[in-house]
DNA sequence: CTCGTTTCGCTAGCATGCTAATGATAGTCC
DNA sequence: GGACTATCATTAGCATGCTAGCGAAACGAG
């Protein structure tokens, strides 16, 4: 395997999985994360505004919240002054497993990065965000 | 961001999307580039094999033939001897974009890690192989 | 106030991955 | 040689991302 991008793209594709299967457990898929991570920082916010801060397209967010009120974890409600828009709002079982995905996530950080240094893990994360940062200073 | 696997996702999702528009010029999409560097190697294998070598499933080879079949990028051949085996072909088109693509994954790589080093790209590259390994490990 | 523009969420349809189930064929055991 | 098992591609259906296009609502200019 000599190609940079096809290491990225099986170590992502392997993260990923290990991430789904230990948040799973708590009802929780990795696309639903994301839009979690974002609520629990700020409750109430539009499809939109959500999509904006995680860099991915309002309809992204549309499914998934539909998904997400299946599930229970969300509840969509129109805004009071603006009708064009819709909030959602954090179940209480949404809010209940905040901790427990926090820890499986950092836990399979820790296995994943179990054969790393802290120097190395540190150069990681480095590059990572030089990565991101290259990558998104141009389509803009 | 302080989330390795948020960092991770984010950079992964980049580097596929920026892969996808570029290999698409030469009408090959990301999830088909993976079965062409297979094929590259080695023509006429089965989508068990191919699967099998990519470590995915055989499903996700199946349908990704389907639309490579439909994009003129593999022809789709009955094994001689074993009838429950189909063998996939390359296409001339599917050989003459080998290169154009090589090209400009090269030129991506280069564009995506400009702001590194040549030693953050070799801690790069280590950390990425310990990691896979780390995660590969555990689930056979 | 009205008309055109902008801004929303949403639906439709696609690509890429998955699991589960189906059906056809090959191989094996008695 | 006939039945059981294993193996293979395929289909169906799901999750997660995308783009394109819709209809409703708000806004701005006159």
């Amino acid at each position: 395997m000599a190609d940079l991008l096809a290491l990225f793209t099986q170590a992502a594709k392997l993260l990923r999985e290990a991430a789904d299967e230990a948040m799973r457990r708590h009802g929780v898929r990795v696309g639903q994360h994301i839009v979690l991570t974002v609520l629990w920082q700020q409750d109430g916010l539009t499809p939109g505004e959500i999509a904006r801060r995680l860099d991915v397209t309002t309809p992204t967010i549309v499914n998934t919240a539909t998904r997400m009120e299946e599930a229970g974890l969300v509840i969509r409600r129109p805004d009071s002054a603006d009708a064009r828009l819709v909030r959602l709002y954090l179940s209480p079982l949404a809010r209940s497993v905040r901790e427990p995905v926090r820890d499986v996530r950092r836990a399979l950080e820790r296995h994943a990065t179990a054969t790393l240094t802290a120097a190395e893990l540190d150069h990681l994360r480095s590059a990572l965000t030089k990565i991101i940062a290259q990558l998104q200073n141009e389509s803009p």
